[in-house]
DNA sequence: TATATTAATAAGAATCATTACTATTCGTGA
DNA sequence: TCACGAATAGTAATGATTCTTATTAATATA
């Protein structure tokens, strides 16, 4: 029921030549490796890990390595071709401020800053999600620099 | 800058006792260790990961072991006490879906949905994040309960 | 088309975050 | 104070990810 709509199979093929293209232009070989684990990434609709998708993979390229897969997503993802999904960052951190907050990100820094937003908290959840189900609790992360990492006029 | 403001040290005695009063109610037994650690956490205001406590608290309790801390935070979260900063799950996932898009996910099952929102897109920050920075980008996590997780009627 | 250049890969070792194991210690109720 | 079980320290183990290095392969060019 997502509403992001996948990729017809037909469509696909034609998919996968933009995807050349777009490698060519950031200088990117365009391999086997690299196409498998595209391919795989765009047909899959269930946001795999890189160990999921190398498991898939090594159905078809029996010799491909794990560490081939982890290096090229972070390839595609630095070439803005595929998106980790949001997480702040491997390593789990904790709060003890139990009023309900959301977090602006710091790109530069890392820096984690906690904000209130009403009207965020307020604000109806689209209608498409009722067929999805049951939503208990919303959080927000904003991405962006901070005043302090900005260039300084 | 943050919008939520911290304890002042003179609240953070009564903080205490409440916590104390927490732990009993929960049936956690009252140990220097779950003090300690619950107390730099309130205090401090960066959103530390477990092995930033540990180094933190270790000036004070030299014996204490990296171990306790990631026990004592779990339990801590597990009976409400403290909060893991969102993150979806330790293991990064990917998707080559472009399109701007949100994340529901089922506490349940674990799966990832991707739904839009313009309403959210589109909506202003408050201006209280005018001080903090410029922000590019925003995402949000709705958690809940999918159809298929829950109880059928 | 053959070749040289250089990026990309495979394999496995290393690292980092986190969790498990086990003997010992300590908080708490009787 | 004592006995009990929960919590802890110390260390080993695990899982995810990254690094190292020798080899392979994509692409530009002769």
């Amino acid at each position: 029921m997502s509403q992001v709509k996948q990729p017809t199979p037909h469509a696909l093929s034609s998919l996968m030549t933009e995807f050349e293209n777009s490698c060519r232009r950031a200088d990117l070989k365009v391999t086997h490796q690299r196409l498998e684990i595209y391919r795989e990434l765009t047909e899959a609709h269930d946001h795999p890990s890189a160990e999921m998708l190398y498991r898939r993979i090594i159905t078809r390229l029996p010799t491909i390595s794990l560490d081939t897969v982890y290096r090229t997503l972070a390839t595609f993802e630095k070439h803005g071709l595929i998106t980790r999904v949001q997480t702040v960052e491997s390593q789990a951190r904790f709060e003890a401020e139990m009023v309900k907050h959301h977090h602006a990100v710091c790109s530069k820094c890392g820096v984690i800053t906690d904000f209130t937003w009403e009207t965020f908290d307020a604000a109806q959840v689209p209608d498409t999600l009722a067929v999805w189900g049951k939503v208990f609790k919303r959080h927000a992360v904003l991405e962006g620099i901070c005043t302090s990492c900005s260039p300084k006029v």
